[in-house]
DNA sequence: ACGAACGTTCAC
DNA sequence: GTGAACGTTCGT
Protein backbone atom coordinates (compact mmCIF):
# COMPACT_ATOMS: atom_id res chain seq x y z
CA UNK A 1 0.00 0.00 0.00
CA UNK A 2 1.28 3.00 -0.58
CA UNK A 3 1.10 4.88 2.75
CA UNK A 4 3.59 1.81 4.33
CA UNK A 5 5.72 2.54 6.72
CA UNK A 6 8.98 0.61 6.46
CA UNK A 7 8.48 -1.38 9.52
CA UNK A 8 8.98 -4.50 7.96
CA UNK A 9 13.17 -4.87 8.63
CA UNK A 10 14.46 -4.54 11.90
CA UNK A 11 13.98 -1.62 12.98
CA UNK A 12 15.91 -1.78 16.27
CA UNK A 13 19.06 -3.63 17.47
CA UNK A 14 16.97 -6.35 19.10
CA UNK A 15 14.71 -6.72 16.46
CA UNK A 16 18.00 -6.54 13.92
CA UNK A 17 19.65 -9.13 16.60
CA UNK A 18 16.92 -11.97 16.55
CA UNK A 19 16.27 -11.51 13.35
CA UNK A 20 19.84 -12.24 12.50
CA UNK A 21 18.89 -15.70 14.04
CA UNK A 22 15.87 -16.36 12.77
CA UNK A 23 15.17 -17.50 9.33
CA UNK A 24 13.05 -14.95 7.41
CA UNK A 25 10.52 -17.80 6.30
CA UNK A 26 8.63 -20.40 8.04
CA UNK A 27 10.19 -23.00 8.96
CA UNK A 28 8.58 -25.65 6.81
CA UNK A 29 9.61 -26.71 3.43
CA UNK A 30 6.07 -27.03 1.95
CA UNK A 31 5.02 -23.39 3.01
CA UNK A 32 7.86 -21.88 0.65
CA UNK A 33 5.95 -23.98 -1.48
CA UNK A 34 2.87 -22.49 -0.44
CA UNK A 35 0.81 -20.29 -2.73
CA UNK A 36 0.22 -18.13 -0.11
CA UNK A 37 0.10 -14.39 -1.36
CA UNK A 38 1.51 -12.32 0.87
CA UNK A 39 4.77 -12.65 3.19
CA UNK A 40 4.52 -11.88 6.42
CA UNK A 41 6.80 -8.16 5.71
CA UNK A 42 3.92 -8.08 3.60
CA UNK A 43 1.64 -7.70 6.14
CA UNK A 44 3.46 -5.82 8.91
CA UNK A 45 4.40 -3.06 5.89
CA UNK A 46 0.85 -2.44 4.65
CA UNK A 47 -0.53 -0.96 7.94
CA UNK A 48 -4.13 -0.05 7.71
CA UNK A 49 -4.56 3.86 8.24
CA UNK A 50 -6.42 2.03 12.03
CA UNK A 51 -3.44 2.18 13.92
CA UNK A 52 -6.14 3.23 16.37
CA UNK A 53 -6.46 -1.01 16.70
CA UNK A 54 -3.20 -0.77 19.14
CA UNK A 55 -5.02 0.68 21.56
CA UNK A 56 -7.31 -2.35 21.83
CA UNK A 57 -4.62 -4.91 22.34
CA UNK A 58 -2.34 -2.24 24.29
CA UNK A 59 -1.04 -4.10 27.32
CA UNK A 60 -2.58 -3.14 30.51
CA UNK A 61 0.17 -1.45 32.81
CA UNK A 62 0.08 -4.92 34.45
CA UNK A 63 1.06 -6.84 31.76
CA UNK A 64 3.90 -4.33 30.99
CA UNK A 65 4.89 -5.05 34.00
CA UNK A 66 5.16 -8.47 34.01
CA UNK A 67 6.42 -9.03 30.62
CA UNK A 68 9.31 -7.25 32.03
CA UNK A 69 12.28 -8.60 33.78
CA UNK A 70 13.46 -7.45 36.94
CA UNK A 71 16.39 -5.91 35.54
CA UNK A 72 14.69 -4.71 32.12
CA UNK A 73 16.45 -3.27 29.49
CA UNK A 74 14.83 -0.05 29.12
CA UNK A 75 11.63 -0.42 26.34
CA UNK A 76 11.99 1.10 23.29
CA UNK A 77 8.48 2.99 22.19
CA UNK A 78 5.73 0.96 20.98
CA UNK A 79 5.89 0.67 17.33
CA UNK A 80 3.01 -1.18 14.86
CA UNK A 81 5.61 -4.26 15.16
CA UNK A 82 5.51 -4.24 18.84
CA UNK A 83 1.94 -5.87 18.20
CA UNK A 84 3.36 -8.73 17.38
CA UNK A 85 6.85 -8.51 19.04
CA UNK A 86 5.63 -7.82 22.41
CA UNK A 87 3.97 -10.44 24.47
CA UNK A 88 0.56 -8.38 24.51
CA UNK A 89 0.93 -8.96 20.53
CA UNK A 90 0.13 -12.22 21.49
CA UNK A 91 -3.35 -11.10 22.14
CA UNK A 92 -3.67 -9.83 18.97
CA UNK A 93 -2.13 -12.90 17.00
CA UNK A 94 -4.58 -15.57 19.34
CA UNK A 95 -7.14 -13.71 18.28
CA UNK A 96 -6.09 -13.29 14.52
CA UNK A 97 -5.88 -16.87 13.82
CA UNK A 98 -9.27 -17.02 15.70
CA UNK A 99 -10.43 -15.28 13.29
CA UNK A 100 -8.58 -17.48 10.57
CA UNK A 101 -10.28 -20.29 11.68
CA UNK A 102 -13.76 -18.55 11.51
CA UNK A 103 -13.48 -17.06 7.95
CA UNK A 104 -12.39 -20.31 7.28
CA UNK A 105 -15.12 -22.35 8.41
CA UNK A 106 -17.76 -20.08 9.28
CA UNK A 107 -17.81 -17.36 7.20
CA UNK A 108 -16.80 -19.32 3.79
CA UNK A 109 -19.75 -20.98 1.87
CA UNK A 110 -19.26 -24.31 0.38
CA UNK A 111 -18.37 -22.82 -3.65
CA UNK A 112 -17.23 -24.77 -6.24
CA UNK A 113 -14.17 -23.63 -5.90
CA UNK A 114 -14.20 -25.11 -2.83
CA UNK A 115 -14.92 -28.26 -4.50
CA UNK A 116 -11.74 -27.63 -6.85
CA UNK A 117 -10.11 -27.03 -3.65
CA UNK A 118 -11.80 -30.49 -2.16
CA UNK A 119 -10.01 -32.07 -4.91
CA UNK A 120 -6.45 -31.62 -3.87
CA UNK A 121 -7.60 -31.72 0.18
CA UNK A 122 -10.78 -33.57 0.95
CA UNK A 123 -9.01 -36.48 1.65
CA UNK A 124 -6.73 -35.02 4.15
CA UNK A 125 -9.66 -32.42 5.55
CA UNK A 126 -12.18 -35.25 5.74
CA UNK A 127 -9.86 -37.92 7.80
CA UNK A 128 -8.63 -34.57 9.93
CA UNK A 129 -12.53 -33.22 10.34
CA UNK A 130 -12.91 -37.45 10.99
CA UNK A 131 -10.29 -37.58 13.55
CA UNK A 132 -11.64 -34.61 15.00
CA UNK A 133 -14.91 -36.37 15.30
CA UNK A 134 -13.03 -39.09 16.90
CA UNK A 135 -11.43 -37.27 19.20
CA UNK A 136 -14.28 -35.12 20.34
CA UNK A 137 -15.87 -38.21 21.14
CA UNK A 138 -19.09 -39.37 23.07
CA UNK A 139 -19.11 -36.14 25.14
CA UNK A 140 -20.52 -33.78 23.28
CA UNK A 141 -21.89 -36.15 20.39
CA UNK A 142 -23.98 -34.18 17.88
CA UNK A 143 -23.26 -30.53 17.99
CA UNK A 144 -24.22 -28.69 14.59
CA UNK A 145 -23.06 -25.39 13.25
CA UNK A 146 -24.73 -22.69 14.39
CA UNK A 147 -25.67 -24.53 17.65
CA UNK A 148 -21.87 -24.58 18.13
CA UNK A 149 -21.70 -21.29 17.78
CA UNK A 150 -24.83 -20.49 20.66
CA UNK A 151 -22.66 -22.87 22.68
CA UNK A 152 -20.17 -21.14 22.26
CA UNK A 153 -21.24 -17.39 22.60
CA UNK A 154 -20.44 -18.16 26.12
CA UNK A 155 -16.85 -18.06 25.78
CA UNK A 156 -15.07 -17.49 22.41
CA UNK A 157 -17.73 -15.85 21.00
CA UNK A 158 -18.45 -14.02 23.65
CA UNK A 159 -14.44 -12.61 24.28
CA UNK A 160 -14.47 -12.35 20.39
CA UNK A 161 -16.98 -10.30 19.75
CA UNK A 162 -16.00 -6.62 21.25
CA UNK A 163 -12.66 -7.48 18.43
CA UNK A 164 -15.07 -8.40 15.59
CA UNK A 165 -16.63 -5.49 16.18
CA UNK A 166 -13.43 -2.83 16.52
CA UNK A 167 -11.32 -4.75 13.95
CA UNK A 168 -13.72 -5.08 11.68
CA UNK A 169 -14.46 -1.52 10.24
CA UNK A 170 -10.79 -0.43 11.01
CA UNK A 171 -8.28 -2.36 10.39
CA UNK A 172 -8.34 -4.24 7.02
CA UNK A 173 -5.05 -5.18 6.82
CA UNK A 174 -5.24 -7.27 9.77
CA UNK A 175 -7.03 -9.76 7.36
CA UNK A 176 -3.78 -10.59 5.39
CA UNK A 177 -2.15 -10.15 8.75
CA UNK A 178 -4.12 -13.22 9.89
CA UNK A 179 -4.12 -15.21 6.44
CA UNK A 180 -7.30 -13.95 4.77
CA UNK A 181 -8.24 -13.12 1.70
CA UNK A 182 -11.26 -11.48 0.23
CA UNK A 183 -13.08 -12.79 -2.84
CA UNK A 184 -16.46 -13.09 -3.95
CA UNK A 185 -17.99 -11.75 -1.14
CA UNK A 186 -16.48 -14.23 1.43
CA UNK A 187 -13.64 -15.06 3.59
CA UNK A 188 -11.44 -17.43 3.31
CA UNK A 189 -8.05 -18.42 5.03
CA UNK A 190 -5.22 -18.42 2.38
CA UNK A 191 -2.94 -19.85 5.54
CA UNK A 192 -5.46 -22.91 6.11
CA UNK A 193 -5.71 -23.86 2.11
CA UNK A 194 -5.47 -26.79 0.78
CA UNK A 195 -1.90 -27.08 1.39
CA UNK A 196 -1.81 -26.27 4.73
CA UNK A 197 -4.15 -28.96 5.75
CA UNK A 198 -2.52 -31.27 3.67
CA UNK A 199 0.57 -30.36 5.10
CA UNK A 200 -0.42 -30.84 8.44
CA UNK A 201 -1.03 -34.34 8.02
CA UNK A 202 2.06 -35.21 5.45
CA UNK A 203 4.68 -33.17 7.42
CA UNK A 204 3.90 -32.67 11.20
CA UNK A 205 1.28 -34.85 11.96
CA UNK A 206 1.64 -38.57 10.63
CA UNK A 207 1.03 -41.26 12.65
CA UNK A 208 4.76 -41.82 13.67
CA UNK A 209 4.76 -38.19 15.20
CA UNK A 210 2.44 -37.94 17.01
CA UNK A 211 3.15 -40.47 19.19
CA UNK A 212 2.13 -43.58 17.56
CA UNK A 213 4.57 -44.48 16.30
CA UNK A 214 8.00 -46.13 17.76
CA UNK A 215 8.42 -44.92 21.47
CA UNK A 216 5.69 -42.08 21.03
CA UNK A 217 8.24 -40.17 21.95
CA UNK A 218 8.93 -38.70 18.63
CA UNK A 219 9.18 -34.69 17.65
CA UNK A 220 6.21 -33.13 15.82
CA UNK A 221 7.05 -30.32 13.82
CA UNK A 222 5.51 -26.56 13.80
CA UNK A 223 2.79 -26.20 11.48
CA UNK A 224 3.88 -23.53 9.90
CA UNK A 225 0.63 -21.79 9.51
CA UNK A 226 -0.57 -20.66 12.96
CA UNK A 227 0.46 -17.13 13.74
CA UNK A 228 3.12 -17.81 16.22
CA UNK A 229 4.49 -20.04 13.55
CA UNK A 230 4.45 -17.53 11.00
CA UNK A 231 6.22 -14.74 13.75
CA UNK A 232 9.69 -13.99 11.97
CA UNK A 233 11.50 -12.78 15.69
CA UNK A 234 11.76 -14.20 18.94
CA UNK A 235 10.77 -11.30 21.51
CA UNK A 236 14.51 -11.54 23.24
CA UNK A 237 12.37 -10.59 26.25
CA UNK A 238 10.55 -14.30 27.77
CA UNK A 239 11.83 -16.78 29.61
CA UNK A 240 12.95 -18.89 26.83
CA UNK A 241 14.41 -16.16 24.85
CA UNK A 242 16.37 -15.34 27.87
CA UNK A 243 17.30 -18.41 28.75
CA UNK A 244 17.65 -20.19 25.26
CA UNK A 245 20.79 -21.71 25.99
CA UNK A 246 19.56 -23.55 28.95
CA UNK A 247 16.07 -23.84 28.00
CA UNK A 248 16.30 -25.27 24.54
CA UNK A 249 12.86 -23.78 24.00
CA UNK A 250 11.51 -21.70 20.83
CA UNK A 251 10.36 -17.68 22.11
CA UNK A 252 7.10 -18.72 24.01
CA UNK A 253 5.60 -16.51 21.61
CA UNK A 254 6.76 -18.45 18.65
CA UNK A 255 5.41 -21.25 19.96
CA UNK A 256 3.47 -23.30 17.44
CA UNK A 257 -0.09 -23.56 18.33
CA UNK A 258 -0.07 -27.31 17.45
CA UNK A 259 2.22 -28.11 19.47
CA UNK A 260 0.73 -26.51 22.53
CA UNK A 261 -1.46 -28.95 22.62
CA UNK A 262 -0.96 -32.28 23.96
CA UNK A 263 -0.80 -34.99 21.18
CA UNK A 264 -2.73 -38.48 20.83
CA UNK A 265 -5.54 -39.85 22.95
CA UNK A 266 -9.41 -39.15 22.47
CA UNK A 267 -10.58 -34.95 23.47
CA UNK A 268 -7.02 -34.16 23.94
CA UNK A 269 -7.97 -30.92 22.48
CA UNK A 270 -10.37 -30.87 26.16
CA UNK A 271 -6.80 -30.35 28.02
CA UNK A 272 -5.99 -27.54 26.00
CA UNK A 273 -6.84 -24.51 28.40
CA UNK A 274 -9.07 -21.84 28.34
CA UNK A 275 -8.89 -19.73 25.01
CA UNK A 276 -7.32 -22.25 22.44
CA UNK A 277 -9.61 -24.86 24.11
CA UNK A 278 -12.60 -22.53 23.22
CA UNK A 279 -11.35 -22.39 19.21
CA UNK A 280 -10.41 -25.79 18.80
CA UNK A 281 -14.12 -26.50 19.59
CA UNK A 282 -15.64 -23.77 17.65
CA UNK A 283 -13.57 -25.00 15.03
CA UNK A 284 -14.18 -28.99 15.08
CA UNK A 285 -18.01 -28.56 15.56
CA UNK A 286 -17.92 -26.50 12.29
CA UNK A 287 -15.41 -28.93 10.50
CA UNK A 288 -17.93 -31.56 11.76
CA UNK A 289 -20.51 -30.01 10.42
CA UNK A 290 -18.65 -29.20 6.86
CA UNK A 291 -17.49 -32.55 7.37
CA UNK A 292 -21.19 -34.19 7.10
CA UNK A 293 -22.75 -31.87 4.81
CA UNK A 294 -24.50 -29.64 6.62
CA UNK A 295 -23.38 -26.52 5.81
CA UNK A 296 -23.16 -26.99 2.50
CA UNK A 297 -26.47 -26.97 1.37
C1' DA B 1 29.39 -31.91 14.87
C1' DC B 2 26.44 -28.44 15.92
C1' DG B 3 22.40 -25.63 16.77
C1' DA B 4 17.45 -25.48 17.26
C1' DA B 5 13.73 -26.95 19.47
C1' DC B 6 10.27 -30.72 21.29
C1' DG B 7 9.23 -33.80 25.16
C1' DT B 8 9.80 -34.92 29.81
C1' DT B 9 10.87 -34.24 34.51
C1' DC B 10 11.11 -31.65 38.53
C1' DA B 11 10.78 -27.74 41.73
C1' DC B 12 7.91 -24.24 43.23
C1' DG C 1 -0.73 -25.54 37.47
C1' DT C 2 3.30 -23.25 35.78
C1' DG C 3 7.90 -22.49 34.53
C1' DA C 4 12.84 -23.94 34.32
C1' DA C 5 16.10 -27.27 33.16
C1' DC C 6 17.55 -31.33 31.00
C1' DG C 7 17.60 -35.15 27.63
C1' DT C 8 16.69 -36.09 23.28
C1' DT C 9 15.52 -35.76 18.39
C1' DC C 10 16.00 -33.56 14.12
C1' DG C 11 17.88 -30.77 10.35
C1' DT C 12 21.95 -28.80 8.34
Amino acid sequence: MSTAVDIAGPSSPDQAHSSAKIPNEPLRPSLKRSSHPYSLSHYISTPSPAVDVKGLIQPSPAQQRSAQPGHTKPRRAPSWPDMWESPSGLHLAHAAELLMRAGLLALTPATSEQASLGAQSSQPAKREAAEAKEAKGDGEGGGSGPEEEEEDSSGCGADFQPFLGAWFPFSPALFPLAGFQMGGGHWRSAAMGAEGIEGLVAEGYSPGSLGGGSGGRRKRKRCGECVPCRRQTNCEQCSSCRNRKRGHQICKYRKCEELKRKPGGPGFENRVSGFDLRGSDFTLGLAQERSSGALDG
